[in-house]
DNA sequence: CCAGTTGGTAAAGGCTGTTTACTTATCGCG
DNA sequence: CGCGATAAGTAAACAGCCTTTACCAACTGG
């Protein structure tokens, strides 16, 4: 009816099958045990180790949120908690070796699928969307900040 | 670390705020229960009437999943079930009165906000995004059928 | 030293969806 | 017509991911 939100329609789909397609191809490689939200969290991570309060920061949730998915990943073996020499209460969050691997396979798969649909869809359409939602994002997060 | 999947967060993100921005606007108008999910609900519906088991295929959602959003819609006045006279299993899914408001409530907010950014980004860039994630995305949905 | 802040955990629950398992009505066809 | 296959819908349980509320323990500044 009455033609509707579609940009956020598009945004939303093409996000959600964007990365579901990487995730398969994570999959693929082995780690079936890989789902889409662990995405989020292992981009903000780095080889020094963060602590999950930073994580929960970047991600824009709470810490117990952040607490709970890196438990989880814990376990599966991705990632792994060490104490923080600078502060007795923090733990440093760091990937591990099966971790990096998860996250190697599925950055190779999000570049052969980026040159699959820049060769389909021009050179120019991945850039220009991701520019051109890098600015209306940054316009959207002034808005949020009143 | 490594820097990673950009377009899908960028994407993701962006058409969260999207979204909130127009939820937020229609609570501003008085239907303080509208929540976000309502709106993929309510761009598939038509004075006719539909059946939740399109409603389902066009959400991408299990029947079941479609069936308890409307019921939730129905239960808050916005939706009504009426029987389908062409088939005794079927019922018809319409929008009320009530849920008219609401949705032009949010089709106004969305249209202002429209507006908005295209003063502040450059009028080209929605439409920019709009059609060049409609071409990804297309493109993503034939790779999803193989 | 101690009041306040910060890092983190614990438990309960909300929201949106899925899976599994039905019931009931319609339709195609021998 | 009758009957098996299919489609519409409901029900219940539970998964995934997040929040709120409530804590504890360690650090920090005056």
């Amino acid at each position: 009816m009455l033609e509707p939100n579609t940009l956020g329609h598009v945004l939303t789909r093409s996000a959600r099958l964007l990365n579901a397609r990487v995730v398969a191809a994570v999959h693929a490689e082995g780690f079936t045990e890989v789902r889409d939200s662990w995405l989020g969290m292992l981009r903000h991570l780095d080889a020094e180790g963060v602590r999950s309060t930073v994580l929960a920061e970047r991600l824009e949730v709470t810490k117990q949120a952040a607490g709970q998915l890196v438990s989880e990943l814990e376990r599966k073996g991705y990632l792994e908690r060490i104490p923080d020499p600078t502060d007795g209460r923090a733990k440093l969050v760091r990937i591990t070796e099966r971790g990096l691997q998860a996250w190697l396979a599925g950055l190779q798969a999000f570049r052969a699928l980026e040159t699959e649909l820049d060769s389909v869809l021009g050179a120019h359409l991945l850039t220009t969307l991701r520019d051109g939602g890098g600015a209306l994002l940054a316009h959207l997060e002034t808005l949020e900040n009143h």
